[in-house]
Formats: structure tokens, sequence, C-alpha cells
RNA sequence: GUCCCGUUCGUCUAGUGGCCUAGGACACCGCCCUUUCACGGCGGUAACAGGGGUUCGAGUCCCCUACGGGAUGCCA
């Protein structure tokens, strides 16, 4: 039986990535061609990165996008379980199995020291990582430390000399020499396993064949390799697809792509327009038709049709396949349904009621006030922000802060919102009235309208950061220079801002 | 810096040594349809990164170079 299971790193701010329903819907007709079962777990050991709500909005993601994974035999689906504390413990056994065996040890190595041996090793042109200084240790003295409380990690050992070979499915072997791997912390000091340990683990107990992932996962391949090795266990196949890109070709990022499954969802894509697009990511049917679904893909997926130059995320040809499911998917009563599951429904208008009743005189007003938020991207030019009182380049400066200051915004509430545009404009030595006036074009399309702050409220965050986007790069967008020292003082400021 | 992966029209791709004068799709341009704009139909511009091999024959195999990407964390 194949078993195949994906990993998803949830983002910081708990976006449901398009790079995650990628990996996720390869992962599934590649599993379930086969008669496997596709297996989700949300690895998140660090426990910083995402919260119940945010690995909550992924699976809602995938599941929108009809991607549903089979729940895991023995570790009770997708949500971490590494945050109960009888799992925690499995972990630890097998962390000390590594070291009674000799395959890991205690590192007593603070921050400081380690930020200096790698200094060393910058300049010397050497390889960079761990140099094994506590390796060499006695018993006696790692019991000293130990009994002392010390603070401590754990590291596993990595083959003296020799080189490690990935059998990747679309790569062939891929050769890595051990002396290139890191001595990798298995057990953090705060006691949780890392990544690389917890997968292992994991993937061993629920049993899994072949793992599917994105191609930066490939340098890191080897300190998995070495810990089935080290545990006697038979290492799982794998894949590495390859990376989506943004229009420059670097890896897909929400600084230069709207990046989230729910802005598609709010822009009014349907998912399954957009599972079909993400399918044309690197794969084609073999009979040449653009237009298919899950089942057509099932039906037809030959893993080595996978194409390994990373695609660029293009999305005027997801714009155009979604017109085409539209026009050729749906019957006009058909489409009037979809319209009603999307926005055109009581329980939406019912927050812009409130907005739209001081401003309108006739009910035929009420409409054109409120179209903004059944739009996409507005329709706005440079021209638009003329006439008011910031310069394009402060304009500039300060939508990029709002914007910056709102992607770290976990809880998207009025008062919040209104509290990170005042600061910023606070900071940037602008009064809040003429910060609010650009923001009123960007959000709304007009210098006249509702609240700005509850229309970004209501829009929510994905669509509200990408209309922001989306003015910035209207208004010629930052250079590459401006944009790398406006990061510097946004970092300086962050703290300032909250 | 080092290691790894990749490279066919601007973009997504077909292509697994002869069927390639390199095919399709998006975008763009033109024409047709049409009271407008779209849709649709027809047509057009546009690519094998460069250099060496191997072979009767290379987009396809090998090597080098260039370029792009990724990794180099007590993140995933």
């Amino acid at each position: 039986m194949t078993k195949i299971r994906t990993r998803i790193a949830p983002s910081p701010t708990g976006d449901p990535h398009v790079g995650t329903a990628y990996i996720a819907l390869f992962n599934k007709v590649f599993a379930e061609s086969q008669g496997g079962e596709f297996i989700l777990r949300i690895e998140d050991t660090d426990q910083l990165r995402s919260t119940a709500e945010s690995e909550q909005a992924i699976l809602d993601s995938l599941k929108w996008l009809g991607l549903n994974w089979a729940e895991g035999p023995d570790i009770g689906g997708p949500h971490a379980p590494y945050r109960q504390s009888d799992r925690r413990d499995i972990y630890q056994q097998h962390i000390q199995q590594l070291i009674d065996n000799g395959h890991a040890f205690h590192c007593f190595c603070g921050a400081e020291r380690l930020d200096e041996v790698r200094e060393k090793q910058r300049q010397a042109g050497e390889d960079i990582g761990y140099d094994g200084h506590c390796m060499h240790l006695s018993a006696e003295e790692v019991q000293a430390k130990l009994a002392a409380g010390e603070a401590h990690v754990v590291r596993m050992k990595i083959p003296e000399s020799g080189t490690c070979v990935i059998k990747d499915v679309l790569r062939g072997d891929v050769e890595i020499e051990w002396k290139q791997i890191d001595m990798q912390v298995l057990m953090k000091s705060d006691g949780l396993p890392t990544y690389h340990l917890a997968s292992v683990v994991d993937d061993h107990l629920m049993e899994i064949s072949h793992i599917m992932r994105g191609e930066e996962w490939i340098s890191s391949t080897p300190k998995q390799i070495a810990l089935y090795q080290y545990f006697g266990w038979q290492p799982p196949i794998y894949v590495h697809l390859p990376l989506l890109r943004n229009a420059d070709k670097s890896k897909l990022s929400k600084r230069k792509n709207p990046t989230s499954v729910t802005y598609y969802r709010e822009l009014g894509i349907l998912p399954e327009a957009l599972l079909n697009f993400l399918g044309m990511m690197g794969w084609t049917m073999p009979n040449g038709e653009e237009i298919f679904n899950l089942d057509n893909m099932k039906d037809a997926f030959d893993v080595s049709r996978i194409s390994l130059g990373g695609p660029v995320f293009d999305q005027e040809k997801l714009s155009w396949l979604n017109g085409k499911y539209l026009r050729e998917k749906h019957t006009p009563e058909q489409l009037l349904q979809r319209l009603l599951e999307w926005k055109f429904n009581a329980d939406f208008a019912t927050q812009l009621m409130p907005l739209a009743q001081t401003r309108a005189e006739t009910l035929g007003d009420i409409a054109p006030l409120l179209a903004f938020f059944f739009q996409g991207n507005l329709n706005i030019t440079e021209s638009s922000f003329a006439g008011l009182k910031l310069e394009t380049e402060e304009l500039k400066r300060v939508l990029q802060l709002i914007l910056w200051k709102l992607e770290t915004q976990r809880h998207w509430e009025k008062d919040n919102i209104f509290a990170d545009v005042k600061a910023v404009a606070e900071h940037s030595g602008f009064k809040l009235k003429d910060v609010n006036a650009p923001l009123f074009i960007a959000i709304t399309g007009s210098s006249s309208s509702v609240s700005v702050m509850d229309a970004m409220a209501i829009l929510g965050p994905d669509m509200t950061r990408g209309r922001l986007r989306f003015a910035l790069d209207v208004l010629g967008g930052l250079g590459k220079k401006k944009l790398k020292s406006l990061e510097k003082e946004f970092q300086q400021i962050a703290a300032f801002l909250d």
C-alpha cells in the first residue's frame, strides 16, 4: 500500500499558501492514482509559527479545493501532535536511543560560540557547520554538566566520510558528501524535537512510504536518511517537486505575489479552476488537454511527466482559465448559484448595510457605493492618487509600511487595523488624515467612500494586502534599493509600532 | 564562499536520438463575427542559454561555461 504524506509549513501569519496546495495536490494525485492514501500532517515543532486558527485556515483551504486527506493511522489527524505530552515522550525515547547507540550527543555550546565558529569558517572559506566541540566530552563531563543543569541540546552525528545518495524519483541519484552535512540539532534546549527528528519518527510510525515535497528540502534530506539508518528503518522514496516562482523566478513569496488561497477565493476564482491551474504547473495531461479535474489527473497521472524547471505563477493565465470555467462549465442558473455562494448573499451583505445606509439617498446609490467589496483588482491608475497631500514617493513609503505592518497583524479587527495605520502615520510624521486619503483610494478605489477601516476589516487580510500591493504597483513600486532601506527602517521601528 | 538542483517562445509547456521546417495554451498584434465591449473563429510575431564532444543523425546523450534557483538555523 502506498501511503504518501505531505508536510505543511505554516507561514507565520497563517496564510494558506498556494505552494502548500500545489504540493498537496500532487501528493493526493500521486498516492490515489496508485490506490494509496494521501495523509496530511502539519509539522510545526517550533510552535511559534502557527496557531490553532492558522492551522485550521490551511485545512479549510485544502478542503475548499477538494484536496481531502485520509486520517493518519495512529497519530490522530493533521494537527500537530507534538503539542500532546504523550507524543513528546515518544520523541524523547527515540532521542535517547540515538544517544545510547552513539549516534547523537549532548551539546552545551551557546549561540555566541556557534556564531563565532561559523564566522571563522566563513572567513577561512571552509564548510560551515558545527565543529564537533561537545562530541568529544567524556561521559563523566556530560553527566556533570547535565547534573549542574546546564542548558543543552542534542545533536546528531554525521558519517565522517563518504557520500550520501538520495534516490529521487524525478532526478535520479543525487549525491551529497557527508562532510557537507551539519550535525543537526535534534532536540532543542526547551526539550522539544526539531522538525528533522519529529518528521522521521512520525513518518515511520505512520508507515509513510513516499515523501513528495518541495525541492528546497533536497539539501537536508541526508540528515533524514542518516536518521533512518541510525534507527534501522527503511527510508521512504523521495520525490522533490519544483518550486513555484515569482515573475522574477525567485521562490514564490507574498512580497511579490498574492500567495494565499484565500485571496484567490475572495477574488472570485473557482476552486476547480485554481486546482486545474496548479495542476498545469510542471505537469500536462498526456493528451495535451489543458482543462482537467482531480479525477482526470488521477486517471492519467504519471509522475515522470513532471517537469523540473520552476514554473512561474502567472495570474493572467489563471484568470483566463477561471473565465473558461465560468463560461463553459456553467449554465446561467449555475453561475448565479456560484455567485450566491461567493459573496452575493445576505450574510455578506448584512455587514455592508450599516456602511452604506448613511450615505445613500436612493437604493440605487447603494450598489455603486459597495461595488468595491465585490471587485478583484480596482480600476485605479497613478492619476487616481493625484492631488493628495503626500507626494508619490511618500505615498509609496507609507503604503508599504502599512502593508508590512498589516502583514504581521494576526487579529484582523477594525480597532487593531486602525491602531496599525495610526502607528505608521505617527512614526512617519504624517497626519492620520493624509495617510488615510491614499488608503481610501487603494482599498475602495475612490477618495470618498464608506469607512476604510470597516472596509479593510470586512475585506479581510488577504484582499486588503492584495489591494495595497496592487496600489504600490500602480504607483510604480519602490525600487529594490529603496525597498531594502525601507525594510531596515521598518524593522527598526517595528518594535515601537506595537 | 561552499554544496545541490535546474535551463525549449515574455509566461505555462509538448518533445525520452530521425515523424522538429520545434507543436499547443496564455499574453500580444491583425482579420472575421458583432449596434458597442467581451466571447468565439481564423491568422501572425516569438524559443531549444553558449561552447565542445558522442553519433550517419542531437532540443533529446556526455562534458565544460554562463545564467537562474535552492540550501547553508536550537525555522519548517
